[in-house]
DNA sequence: TCATGTGAAGCACTTCACAGCA
DNA sequence: TGCTGTGAAGTGCTTCACATGA
């Protein structure tokens, strides 16, 4: 399952590039898994492709939106305007992910109120109200650490059930709500270690 | 080995709020993995603890420093000077892990030349002889898409081993060099699937 | 006694190989 | 013939249970 966003990611590009058809073989090679890989993984969900052709690609992308749960674009409160969460603003991938920043909040007076990339920033006061007029169960959290764990709190009494951390802190979380952790860190430790490996490999 | 550097930034943790022994038990909580598991994850790389006691707390992050090679902190190249280069160069959990952006190289004649959050931007131009004087193996890319390959490509031609990629394409380098996909979609993608799942459960 | 380090058992994931359909 | 979907074999990862050492 964790593979899907990738299986999806690849076949958007595919989409762009004006292919309509496409074997277990190529967009196995396109993410570098084996095709009996995909094909099995694909065939937990169902059964998607015809047999002596392949995948249409338009389909089996709406298909991974379904199972994915993106058929409609899910809505998503952005927690923290700083560097970080400006960034996460103008990014399109997220969009094309098949999600969209509806709301974003703030402690700081010189973002509250503002209109950023098309995105309304609220004062930490507001948000409960938006995310009751909007049902927004998915927050990307981008605050300093020493604030995440409250923040954290506060967003899961409000009616968030899914966090995204981006602060190097691991937050406590009530299970029944989604934590995912983002750390630049971890990915460039791993790149260290595997670098290493390599060099002494030769 | 890919749980190594959660353990490590754990104990950083422990090691702040002044702890200088622990247990399996107690690691392996905090990182939300069995105690077997960190022991024996541990194990593959020497022995660590003492019976009956625990593992000392510094001790144990600097022999991780050395499995994962941030020993010395590695220097590294961001391309890119937006949003999110922006949002890296400002955050400390890099250093915090082992790692300095030591140059930055951007396009856009607004950021060549000066310098931003300590570290001064070069032109493309510039950055092979900057590559050249000091020995950079890393580079994290978080430039735009369309640019994202042939930016690739020069890198890697002037010495780059490593490249963590921010852009949703997927990039071709020829093996030898390390390439890391960091796509904040995925993680979304990720999070609306279970958030799903665990609805259906009840 | 208490907690580590580790072979052995158990489980999950990946690859193989082929039946079945276009 | 070509490619999908899938049981079966193979591989790797996780947990268990205990011997060893402080």
């Amino acid at each position: 399952m964790n593979r899907l966003p990738t299986y999806r990611r690849a076949l958007e590009n595919l989409l762009a590039s004006g292919r309509a058809v496409v074997s277990s073989h190529e967009l196995a090679a396109e993410v570098e898994v084996t095709p009996s890989q995909l094909r099995k993984d694909l065939s937990c969900f169902g059964t998607f492709g015809t047999a002596g052709v392949g995948y249409d690609v338009r389909d089996l992308v709406s298909r991974l939106d379904e199972i994915l749960g993106i058929c409609k674009k899910r809505p998503v409160l952005l927690v923290g305007v700083g560097n970080l969460g400006l960034a996460l603003l103008n990014r399109r991938p997220i969009q094309r992910s098949g999600f969209e920043i509806v709301a974003a909040c703030d402690t700081s007076p010189s973002k509250v109120g503002r209109v950023i990339a098309g995105v309304r920033c609220y004062s930490l006061e507001e948000t409960p109200a938006v995310l009751a007029a909007i049902k927004i169960s998915i927050a990307m959290l981008a605050v300093p650490p020493d604030t995440a764990q409250e923040t954290a709190d506060f967003l899961v009494k409000n009616g968030i059930r899914a966090l995204v951390n981006f602060s190097p802190l691991r937050l406590r979380v009530d299970k029944g709500v989604l934590l995912e952790q983002v750390d630049f860190g971890y990915t460039l430790q791993k790149v260290a270690y595997y670098l290493d490996a390599m060099e002494e490999q030769q």
